[in-house]
DNA sequence: GCTCAAGGCCAA
DNA sequence: TTGGCCTTGAGC
């Protein structure tokens, strides 16, 4: 799904093949990467400049309190980064996109705990075309997509902004929340402390699939058997020594559509202290009917045997869960698809274990991407090695793999090296943290990145596991802010004046047009895009005028526009109405990094709303698809890498006034 | 000193 | 490029 492109036929070849078939590969900015800097910690462990942080501190990837907020502005900062000079089109690879960037990752995705304020200056392929205006908006070859860029802008629609600064990505905060959420997300603290990232109501049972829907035997309940086809050493290392250690994952519904980065359960654990007893499957979770699980195919048996709750002795077979998410359809194999199905029913297992599970016990359980054995807790999640050094390779390589087979590849111990940009997507999709790769690549130390992911009301327990992650209601999630419903107008979200008054309420006009300045690429490729969800294989960049992927390429466009309809593609996906747009549009907007702001703090603190308000308004509107608010998140940058590509196309006018008259 | 997660190495 | 094994190093 992620990485999926339009793509044409002549794309199309040795699909089958190993590593090379879905390979485009490009290089990708992978703004969650967790860019420390080389400097030494002080020995004093986490005290730097007087402040107590984390002695990692991560990313954040939700949400963020203004304590947190804060707190991450009296960090200091160390800007050697934030640059996107090497950021440059190379060319077409095998009809793929190849965007390389220098060798060691760019600033750009560099994390500061800070937010905008520390901004370093924009990537130089967007400062080329957008910066040094001195306050006026960058040229635009689009002279009809302008007017309704800056109308938007202006309108408090926001608008997107680089790379190095995913919403998503960019804020590294220290949750202040202390029992909420631990500082360290380490395995560590997890073995002796409850991860609880999902609640009761996340439970595969309650799971917003729909009981309906399956997986109820996918394991949830379920145990681990430690007979295995493989072992490992990094495996053996644990090997018992944990024991006794409990891990209290609570049953989070994590059907692969359900997760995503931002809302992996792993992000939110260490919640212990806080947690009461949410760790406590919900009723039903750990059910006999969700005994273990025996699937096969392609000699991969796996044994889902129960380790503990009721009945998980039980092997049973036939059970086939109704994996309404199921992304193998495309798999014509039997053992392909038995193969995968385990894969997923082990994803489940790994990533939604019952309290009680030991590490001993999850290790022994499989990869929660291909089904392999779980070597450890690797970049958030527990999986094998071998994805472990996949996702290590594809984010420090800034590897973009793009599948051509619709991202409906299955991830298997098998074909797990058949499709990268599946595998990829999985690994994250499954929860690996791109905020747990090292930019400076230090070695050994301890992570301590973290997600102060503030789960939403409706997914807290009712319980009442959990007062910190408690419903809007509760006052340290309360949405004060203006949700977008009152910034963008409830019913016709482009249109209200309160929407429209958003950014000018909140900022001062410096602030705003150093913001435009910054993101006004992003926000017109992003409106391009939506504005063409209704036109699949084609861009409508301005009103009536559309281009296809094949003019494009005439037009020497391609990397840009296959890439619009990648992202384009994923919009239509996820069905992002007008409202998500909008907060999207918002969330990118605040995030510019922007380096002048007078405002930064009314910046973050406004961005914190809207995602809050995002959040809020996916829950609400799209509770079938829990995993929505991170799925948006996620695309964000795509679409920043998608300006990448196309702040080239957009500096020659000539040729892109070509493409924008080239009609439907 | 042990643990274990992150990066590095290198044969396949 | 993959993936198994090794090294590193902060936290305990
Ligand atoms: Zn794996
Ligand atoms: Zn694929």
């Amino acid at each position: 799904m992620m990485g999926s492109l339009t793509m044409t036929p002549i794309e199309r070849d040795n699909e089958d093949e190993g590593s090379g078939s879905d390979g485009e590969v490009s290089k990708i900015d992978f703004t969650g990467v967790n860019l420390r800097t080389k400097k030494k910690r002080g020995t004093g462990g986490n005290s730097r400049d007087g402040f107590e942080e984390p002695e990692r501190p991560m990313s954040w990837e939700g949400e963020l309190s203004d304590t947190e907020m804060s707190i991450a502005t009296t960090i200091k900062q160390d800007l050697e980064e934030t640059s996107m000079e090497g950021v440059q089109v190379c060319g077409v690879n095998n009809n793929h996109l190849r965007l390389d960037e220098d060798k060691p990752m760019p600033s750009p995705l560099r994390f500061t705990d800070s937010g905008v304020d520390h901004v370093q200056a924009k990537p130089s392929t967007h400062q080329v075309s957008s910066s040094n205006n001195g306050g006026v908006l960058p040229p635009m070859s689009s002279a009809s997509e302008l007017p309704l860029l800056v109308d938007k802008l202006l309108g408090g629609t926001g608008s997107y902004n680089t790379p190095s600064h995913s919403p998503v990505l960019q804020h590294r905060h220290h949750h202040p929340l202390k029992h909420a959420v631990p500082p360290t997300p380490s395995p560590d603290s997890a073995i002796h402390s409850a991860y609880s990232y999902g609640s009761p109501a996340q439970s595969p049972v309650t799971s917003r699939h729909g009981s309906s829907h399956g997986l109820p035997s996918s394991g949830f309940s379920s145990p681990y058997t430690p007979s295995l086809s493989r072992n490992n050493s990094d495996a053996s290392q644990y090997g018992g020594s944990q024991h006794s250690s409990c891990y209290s994952y609570s049953s989070v519904s994590v059907s692969p559509t359900q997760f995503s980065p931002t809302h992996s359960p792993i992000q939110s654990r260490h919640m212990h202290a806080g947690f009461p007893s949410p760790v406590v499957p919900p009723r039903g979770t750990g059910s006999p009917l969700h005994a273990g699980v025996v699937y096969g195919g392609m000699g991969v048996h796996r044994n889902l045997s129960g380790l503990t709750g009721p009945g998980e002795e039980g092997v049973q077979e036939g059970m086939t869960p109704d994996l309404s998410d199921d992304r193998e359809g495309g798999s014509s194999i039997l053992d392909d698809k038995m193969s995968s199905l385990a894969a997923d029913l082990v994803q489940h297992s790994a990533l939604a274990a019952p309290p009680g599970i030991s590490r001993q016990q999850l290790i022994n359980s499989p990869c929660p991407i291909c089904g392999d054995k779980i070597s450890g807790f690797h970049y958030g999640i527990f999986s094998c090695e071998s994805c472990k050094g996949f996702f290590k390779r594809t984010v420090q390589n800034r590897k973009n793999y793009v599948c051509l087979r619709g991202s409906l590849c299955s991830v298997t111990i098998s074909t797990r090296k058949k499709c990268p940009a599946c595998r990829f997507e999985k690994c994250l999709k499954m929860g690996m943290k791109l905020e747990a790769i090292r930019e400076d690549r230090t070695r050994g130390g301890r992570s301590t990145y973290q997600c102060s992911y503030t789960l939403p009301a409706s997914l807290v327990a009712p319980s009442g596991s959990d007062k910190m992650f408690a419903p809007s209601g509760d006052p340290q999630v309360k949405l004060e802010a203006p949700d977008l419903g009152a910034m963008a107008g409830s019913s016709s979200h482009l249109n209200s004046r309160h929407h429209e008054k958003l950014v000018p309420q909140l900022l001062q006009i410096d602030d705003q047009i150093s913001l435009l300045i910054n993101a006004w690429c992003e926000l017109l490729l992003f409106s391009c895009c939506f504005r063409s969800m209704s036109t699949p294989g084609e861009i409508r960049v301005s009103l009536g005028k559309s281009i296809t992927l094949a003019q494009a390429r005439e037009l020497g466009l391609g990397a840009c526009i296959e890439r619009m309809l990648n992202f384009t593609e994923h919009l239509r996906r996820l069905k992002v109405d007008k409202y998500e747009y909008v907060a999207m549009k918002v969330i990118v907007l605040l995030t510019s990094d922007a380096s002048d702001l007078r405002e930064s703090e009314k910046v973050r603190a406004s961005q914190e709303k809207a995602l809050e308000a995002l959040q809020q308004y996916t829950l609400t509107h799209y509770p079938d698809i829990p995993s929505k608010f991170g799925e948006l998140l996620l695309r964000i940058p795509e679409l920043q890498r998608t300006c990448q590509v196309a702040n080239v196309p957009l500096s020659m006018p000539s040729e892109y006034n070509r493409a924008k008259h080239s009609e439907k």
